[in-house]
DNA sequence: CTGAAAGATTTGGTCCGACCAATGTGTACT
DNA sequence: AGTACACATTGGTCGGACCAAATCTTTCAG
């Protein structure tokens, strides 16, 4: 009676890992398509139904997108299956906005501590190309899009990954949010914002930053509370 | 030209979806089961395949748990897709370790502030039984899981679902975090620090809240490195 | 020669029927 | 009553067939 169940992985399971294996060796670049479902079929010596489980399984883990007449082709979403869970757990747009706010407040200021101290010169050269690019932002739409990226980029700098997953999954919704805000707040008080985010990032003064950013989102919060 | 394309959902998705809009409203108990994948073809007047993938899908994103001989019964695991994600985004242990520490510092301060605010007396009443438990445990394994469940009722007491469901998907890793340090950090400061937390969100003091919890978690950490 | 329309090919989507393997259940034997 | 065997149920895998969407190729008009 041993507690731990050992389930061996069945025939989906493995020919999903061997071509998660496969995926992962080749990123993006090079071979971005993968053989047919039969090619594949016959290649691994299994029905065609398994290679559709598998590869079902891996589009649902965001590793592979598909499209009929065209076949499979890699691609990094790996925040989608967090995307979809939240869609499932809070089913309400409005509780997820502000749901989403109190997420951000909690990881955003960390990921700015901590992109204080671990910021490469190439991640403040990013940091600073996007911002340059916000201030010449011509049209709303792009200026939330080109937003959005800074706040992603803060979070690759801070060299936590999970902090990069969560925010990019919690990215749409933060689309819907900063529809509603960047029109009313102003493009220059966000573009304000992210300058003294870059100064203390740039000073690597961790405590600056995450004041910064906690300054910025709860600003952002009240504006989208006026909102509403 | 539209800019969005509205790619109409498939068959899979489709039944997929109107399986899970039932499962969600049976949540857990009366019929636990589902139908046999033949009977649900025929209901649903789809191929034995659609139903597969659907019942597949919705596996994935942690509704049901299938077993062979069987059948499929609801479950809620929501966690597991964020879960599997961090595995795949962060392939070494060592590494997910480290970076779930962090994760943890930037959320469940975040989450015991906010439970300071709206913790019900239920909440409260939750968070002392418990606490009273890993006061009596009587071995490390069981003083894991009693830390953990502690951590998790925290996050409930937040009210905020996103804290809630990513550390579900940590307590895994969280286990094997736990099983490294309270064996050395002894019991009795877990314990100590809890009785900080839990006073700090009876008295509603956020501060006192998150400031406990933080240091409770740097110690936590502190202790991880130097078994390191 | 260019470019667009028509056809052929490739590829995923769905269905069907069969058989294998694990599980659960009922029954017969001790 | 308890145990072991046989049977029924259920998911797992296979193979082939056909449909639908995308892509490639050919062809023909300009």
């Amino acid at each position: 009676m041993s507690a731990t169940i050992l389930r061996q992985p069945s025939l989906v399971e493995r020919v999903s890992d061997q071509i998660a294996a496969q995926v992962r060796g080749k990123p993006a670049s090079e071979k971005p398509q993968l053989p047919a479902e039969r090619k594949l079929a016959e290649q691994f010596g299994v029905g065609r139904g398994v290679i559709r489980e598998a590869i079902k399984r891996l589009e649902m883990q965001g590793l592979l997108e598909v499209r009929q007449g065209s076949g499979a082709r890699i691609v990094d979403k790996l925040h989608r299956p967090l995307n979809s869970s939240l869609e499932l757990l809070i089913p309400d747009l409005k509780e997820r906005l502000c749901q989403l706010n109190e997420t951000r407040l909690a990881i955003e200021p960390e990921a700015a501590r901590l992109a204080a101290l671990r910021a490469t010169p190439e991640d403040l050269a990013k940091l600073r190309e996007i911002h340059e690019r916000l201030i010449h932002a011509r049209n709303h739409s792009s200026a939330i899009a080109i937003d959005l990226e800074f706040h992603r980029a803060l979070a690759e700098a801070s060299g936590n990954l999970m902090f990069r997953l969560i925010l990019d999954s919690l990215a749409d919704l933060g689309l819907e949010s900063r529809r509603r805000t960047i029109g009313r707040i102003g493009k220059q008080t966000a573009i304000d914002h992210h300058a003294g985010i870059i100064r203390a990032v740039e000073e690597h003064d961790p405590e600056a930053a995450a004041s910064a950013m906690k300054h910025h989102l709860l600003a952002a919060r009240k504006d989208l509370e006026m909102a509403s």
